[in-house]
RNA sequence: GGGCGAGUGGCGGAAUUGGUAUACGCGACAGACUUAAAAUCUGUUGACUGAAUAAGUCUUGAGGGUUCAAGUCCCUCCUCGCCCACCA
């Protein structure tokens, strides 16, 4: 009998299914497709941990259990290799960045191989690949001529660490979503793709998606859509109007100041001149601040008068003009009517300033310490009163726009997407400047635009990308006038590299087209995209943009690019942090595997330890327990090898129930992704076959069936010592190559059933019974039981329920 | 403040969707094997009362309710995690 050793087999089966190719996915349309897909990693320098592995582990059984299911499964893998960490980790340790990703992946593609993913590496790509990024920048030239990539010169997010631009999306309170620095304000000329074009077919289509409503809502929230008016405000003695944008135009009664925000146009021209000083003094103080402190809530309200006054269209009051930094430059117009009343924010600053609140909603609540938000009745608003809050606001609406003092409008949250980046490790923007023609598209044909090897790429910070110290680069000619001109020296977001990848993936080979109509046709969109929500405003977003625009254009016939969304839980360290680096508690597989674990161990530990998008600690312990678990799978089997040439063919009942339990369990358990329970229940199987064959005398038939199929289901979870099992059992061909096995409903229910027997509820007894009894039989039985007797005995029986082939109660 | 999710043994977690709460695993304890230990195999293991592997009581964050029956449904409240947040 061999020894449980993983060492001795997973590197060789490894080998030899790369060799062999069992996992390449075909290009016939006849056959049922399904295409599974990870967040193509970052080769960064980081090396994986036990965390990383969770997220391939579970795309990896949903493929392999696809492929037994008779499915032609596309499952790639790919490398998203521009951006800032590459090139960090290539300056931070004197690398090109070139050689920095190509040892990068060439780890990172070892660790998965170690681990045993299933993928089509004949369809491997490589973001930083030219014959990639030409399609990239391709896609960048289609943008262009469709007037959604456009330049801009305004203040944007620096990270003055990155010594780059930085998208919305990329900063997070106030920090670069990459190394954690406070951001800046620069002005810079820009590149920006129109994404707000799309907000609300983005919003619309997200009603359909098989996503979390966590991640729908986060990016429903990012759109942030609302409906509201635009109303116009007279200033007094002047002949100018304060544009503000409000949702409660129903409100307008009780707006008795208005608030600018202190960058807002208008401030220079409503500051009087006994408050100038003040107001000069309080915009630098703003200017002053960082985000992350104008970000600061519940922090006191402050701002000064601008000392004028507007009126109020609908009371004509004289109502003061303020600035203060709680209304924001970039949102609406950038000014607000004040309702103190029925506003949080205008209330605090209203009792800051001592400045009147009048109500005008009258609901459930009452106006004391903090604002009525709610909808209501109007009330104090001449003409309106009565009416519900919601009505009187289509009304007010409507009669201003009479005067042309009003409009209905629209608002996003989401701004473009900021795409230019002062640095160098990444898609040059191919479009070349000429005096005279302007922004020039690069001829299709001359693309790629390649990114120059240089020597020194470290950002100079002065807001140009080092690509621009590159003269042999940057000096070309005009493609339209042929006159001399100057290369873009901005390179791509790397986003724009991930927004299109999982199309590459259907033709990753093809040098004519980004890709083949027919052959996306036949794979997209993507049946079951996993990886972790961290990327639900980004990733997410930009590739659905470019899904969207790609559709348009008829590149496509599909409009969203990911069918499920599966975000899966994070693994943290046994501590309960965060696994990281810096913190120096990173597990990595490596050093498991090496330790004699083996892959296998930790793939189902991965998977076991709880629901599979849950956070959970990792536990070592744990490994112990399912590294037993494959060794009692081992040795039943190696020790019942010659069950497996036994001639007879009697079947026993008992392990024919087992097996046909099993097989449903699991069937149905991968099915729901409920990954945990279908490895317990593998695991309850294999205890009692150990009890069965203690017990001795079992049908050796019945027995190797059972253990055949036990490996069959394993597979998708431990693909090497169930390939290698496999083989000892008597096969020749891969057990990955098999189908899922069958069962049935029928056998999976014995003749007896276990009936409860409660009184009031409370459990009793446990009968065993005939399957199907009649009602009057299972009660009669019911009442014979010992147990129950001296609880019914001088009672009377008020009711008895039962649920046929499960309970009785008694209610007395 | 808004959105999403979660609270079950010493620990990670199950529970056919209203029908035996604590499956499976870890840990712990005991037995077999062994000169011995490890490994392996076999038991036991929610708490309390009890010699008891007799019997009973209690138990799914807290408190109420609906029901023959509630971890599951309804109401009130508490705690924790993640994401967003002065967006008018």
């Amino acid at each position: 009998m061999k020894r449980f050793d993983p060492k001795s087999y997973e590197t060789k089966w490894q080998e030899q299914w790369l060799e062999s190719k069992i996992y390449s996915a075909k290009d016939n349309k006849d056959l049922k497709k399904k295409y599974v897909l990870e967040f193509f990693p970052y080769p960064s320098g980081a090396a994986m941990h036990v965390g990383h592995v969770r997220n391939y582990a579970i795309g990896d059984v949903i493929a392999r259990s696809s492929r037994m299911h008779g499915f032609n499964v596309l499952y790639p893998m790919g490398w998203d290799g521009f951006g800032l960490p590459a090139e960090n980790y290539a300056i931070k340790n004197k690398l090109s960045p070139k050689v920095a990703i190509k040892q990068n992946t060439d780890k990172f593609k070892k660790q998965l191989n170690q681990m045993g993913f299933s993928y089509d590496w004949d369809r491997e790509i490589n973001s930083t690949d030219p014959d990639y990024y030409k399609w990239t920048q391709w896609f960048f030239l289609l943008l262009f001529k469709k007037g959604l990539a456009y330049q801009q010169e305004s203040l944007q997010w620096w990270c003055p660490m990155d010594k780059t631009v930085l998208a919305n999306e990329q900063v997070e309170n106030g920090q670069c979503w990459r190394c954690g620095s406070v951001v800046e304000k620069k002005a810079l000329k820009q590149w920006f793709f129109k994404i707000t074009d799309y907000a609300d077919r983005l919003l619309d289509d997200l009603e359909d998606l098989n996503w979390t409503d966590s991640i729908k809502n986060m990016q429903r929230n990012w759109i942030g859509k609302s409906k509201g008016a635009e109303l116009d405000f007279l200033v007094e003695n002047k002949d100018s109007f304060v544009r503000v944008f409000t949702t409660r135009a129903d409100t307008i009664y009780g707006a008795t100041y208005l608030v600018l925000a202190p960058e807002h146009p208008m401030v220079e021209e409503l500051i009087t001149d006994e408050n100038r000083q003040k107001v000069k003094e309080y915009k630098k103080a703003t200017e002053a601040k960082s985000d992350i402190e104008r970000q600061e809530t519940n922090r006191e309200k402050t701002g000064v008068f601008t000392g004028s006054y507007a009126v109020n269209p609908a009371t004509k009051e004289k109502i003061p003009v303020y600035i203060s930094d709680y209304v924001l430059v970039g949102y609406g117009t950038g000014a607000i009517m004040a309702v103190p009343a029925h506003d949080q924010r205008d209330y605090d600053f209203a009792m800051q300033f001592n400045l009147s609140i009048k109500q005008v909603v009258e609901g459930d609540e009452k106006l004391e310490d903090h604002a009525i938000v709610a909808e209501g009745k109007m009330i104090n608003s001449g003409k309106y009163d009565g009416l519900p809050s919601s009505e009187a606001r289509e009304k007010i609406v409507a009669d201003l726009e009479h005067n042309k003092t009003a409009k209905e409008v629209t608002n996003y949250r989401m701004r473009d997407w900021l795409i230019s980046r002062q640095r160098y490790w990444g898609a040059p923007i191919p479009i070349i400047h000429c005096d005279d023609c302007g922004a020039v598209a690069v001829k299709e044909e001359d693309l790629p635009v390649l990114l120059p090897d240089m020597d020194n790429f470290e950002p100079s910070g002065d807001g140009r990308s080092p690509l621009a110290n590159d003269q042999d680069f940057i000096n070309t000619k005009c493609p339209k006038c042929g006159k001399d001109a100057k290369r873009e020296t901005d390179t791509m977001d790397g986003f724009a590299c991930s927004s299109w990848y999982f199309l590459r993936f259907a033709d990753p080979k093809n040098n004519e087209k980004a890709f083949e109509k027919s052959l996306s046709d036949l794979w997209l969109p993507v049946d079951e995209y996993i990886g972790g929500a961290e990327h639900a405003v980004m990733h997410l977003l930009y590739a659905r943009f470019w899904t969207k625009v790609m559709f348009d254009e008829g590149l496509i016939n599909f409009k969203e690019p990911f069918t499920a969304l599966r975000n899966q839980g994070m693994i943290l360290a046994p501590d309960g942090n965060k696994m990281s680096k810096s913190k120096g508690n990173t597990i990595e597989p490596d050093e498991l595997i090496s330790n004699g674990y083996g892959a296998d161990s930790i793939r189902i530990l991965e998977l076991f330890l709880g629901p599979w998008d849950q956070s959970v600690n990792w536990s070592t312990e744990g490994l112990s327990g399912t590294y037993k678990f494959l060794q009692r799978v081992w040795n039943i089997t190696t020790k019942n090898l010659d069950a497996f040439k036994s001639k007879e063919m009697h079947a026993d009942k008992e392990i024919e129930m087992l097996k046909n339990k099993l097989v449903m369990k699991v069937t149905k358990d991968i099915e729901k992704m409920s990954f945990n329970t279908a490895i317990a229940a593998m695991m309850q199987f294999v205890n009692e076959m150990y009890l069965i064959e203690a017990k001795g005398n079992f049908s050796k038939f019945s027995f190797a069936a059972a253990l055949s199929d036990l490996l069959l289901v394993l597979a998708p979870f431990a693909p090497h010592i169930t390939e290698e099992l496999w083989h000892d059992i008597g096969n020749k061909e891969s057990i990955h190559l098999q189908n899922w096995p069958k069962y049935d409903v029928k056998l999976t229910q014995s003749e007896k059933v276990k009936l409860v027997v409660q009184i009031n509820g409370k459990l009793r007894d446990l009968i065993e019974a005939e399957n199907n009894l009649t009602d009057e039989q299972i009660q009669q039985l019911a009442m014979n039981s010992e147990k129950v007797k001296p609880h019914l005995s001088g009672k009377t029986l008020k009711k008895v329920i039962v649920v046929k082939n499960k309970l009785v109660n008694f209610v007395v």
